[in-house]
DNA sequence: GCCAACGTTGGC
DNA sequence: GCCAACGTTGGC
């Protein structure tokens, strides 16, 4: 099992909108950008992953399960481009924002700090774990 | 709203 | 296959 975030607009799709999906879940569409396909290709069923709101907020809201492997963007006629689909498992009880781990010292080599513009981007079990604690996510 | 960083496109 | 131009993203 691996683990991931999600980079999302609130304005355009945010952790309600995920949530009213229920357990039937929603593809992650949209996404035109080499790497992050790359890194979507390579989820299995059943992966987590954080939620996490850029822009306005800026903070990782919840968590989320891979139940669809990838498969091609229905937005889109070009075949290049693939998704995966993924349903709303639970919300942080306390969101943890971009400013506690930027002043986290244990989370100095996320990608979200290195390289923000990545819109899929995997996580390390320790930095999981650390950003769950830092959340208040108790199971 | 600005701007830096980065990725993609297209001309050569 | 290189590289300049352009578009987009996201933090500030």
């Amino acid at each position: 099992m691996a683990f991931w975030l999600f980079k999302s607009e609130p304005s355009t799709w945010g952790w309600d909108q995920q949530v009213a999906k229920g357990d039937a879940g929603e593809e992650w569409d949209g996404v035109r950008n080499y790497q992050a396909r790359n890194f979507m290709r390579t989820m299995t069923k059943g992966d987590l992953g954080f939620f996490y709101h850029s822009q306005t907020e800026k903070a990782v809201v919840g968590i989320i399960e891979v139940i669809a492997e990838a498969h091609p963007d229905s937005t889109t006629t070009d075949d290049r481009w693939e998704c995966v689909d993924i349903r709303a498992v639970r919300p942080l009880p306390r969101p943890v924002t971009l400013d506690e781990i930027k002043s986290d010292p244990r989370l100095a080599d996320m990608i979200l700090v290195r390289n923000s513009r990545l819109s899929v981007q995997p996580v390390t079990p320790t930095e999981w774990e650390i950003i769950r604690e830092l959340g208040g996510d108790a199971s």
